[in-house]
DNA sequence: TAGGCCATCTGGTCCT
DNA sequence: AGGACCAGATGGCCTA
């Protein structure tokens, strides 16, 4: 399987660079700056002033409106910076969100049956393989308890090695010692868990690659 | 260079 | 109102 790419765009790397960094310093969505609201009311700002210092006979009226034109300026700017925050706030929410899904799927594909030549299985064979291992579990576990039924009945297990050939393997007394198997607490891709039940699986293996679904 | 995969941003919607 | 979730858009990295 070939090596993936996708790694971390230039931002994300510079925020690790600078991790003492505010996320918000790496937001390229947002040119207009904080420093740009205040000066551009400075601007606003500065005409009506400068006219009325420099004496220009400016009616009450008109003085008037452009006060109300600064206000409504400085409290849009105020209500963007809100907005700005708020979606500051919400990407960062976001990408906690994605990183927790992302560790999940880490779990997740830490308990798959590995391959060593693989590479990082990708997200959605992750899934994928996780289904079909689920489904070969199922149905190793559904003959298993259809084996050990059988050995029941007939009160005599002791052939059960030649019907599964399986080297090396306690499967047999496995199966017939119980209509359920026991599990081994261990991580189910372990090698303690392969040693205890090589057979189990080998056979979960075998019927995770031939799963005739549609993955 | 195209295509696959990924991280991130963003706006909309739903829920508490 | 604020947070969670979702899907679309965008751009970077990697391999064939």
């Amino acid at each position: 399987m070939p090596k993936r790419g996708g790694s971390r765009t230039m931002c994300t790397a510079m925020e690790s660079a600078f991790s003492d960094l505010d996320s918000s310093s790496c937001d390229f969505s947002f040119p207009h700056t904080d420093d740009e609201d205040s000066r551009g009311s400075m601007h606003a700002a500065s005409p009506a002033s400068s006219l009325a210092s420099s004496g220009n006979a400016l009616d009450a009226g008109e003085l008037q409106q452009k006060k109300k034109r600064r206000g409504r300026a400085r409290s849009e700017a105020a209500v963007h910076v809100v907005k700005k925050n708020r979606r500051l706030k919400a990407n960062d929410r976001e990408r906690n969100r994605m990183h927790n899904l992302n560790d999940a799927l880490d779990a997740l594909r830490s308990v798959l049956p590995a391959f060593p030549d693989d590479t990082k299985l990708t997200k959605i064979e992750t899934l994928r393989f996780a289904h079909n291992y689920i489904w070969a579990l199922s149905e190793t576990i559904r003959i298993a308890d259809q084996r050990g039924n059988k050995a029941r009945d007939s009160s005599a297990a002791v052939n059960c090695m030649a019907e599964v050939p399986s080297p090396g393997s306690d499967a047999c007394s496995w199966a017939s010692s119980a209509s359920s198997p026991s599990y081994s607490s261990s991580n189910p891709g372990s090698p303690e868990a392969m040693d205890d039940y090589g057979f189990l699986q080998a056979d979960v293996v075998y019927r995770y690659h031939s799963y005739p679904g549609i993955y």
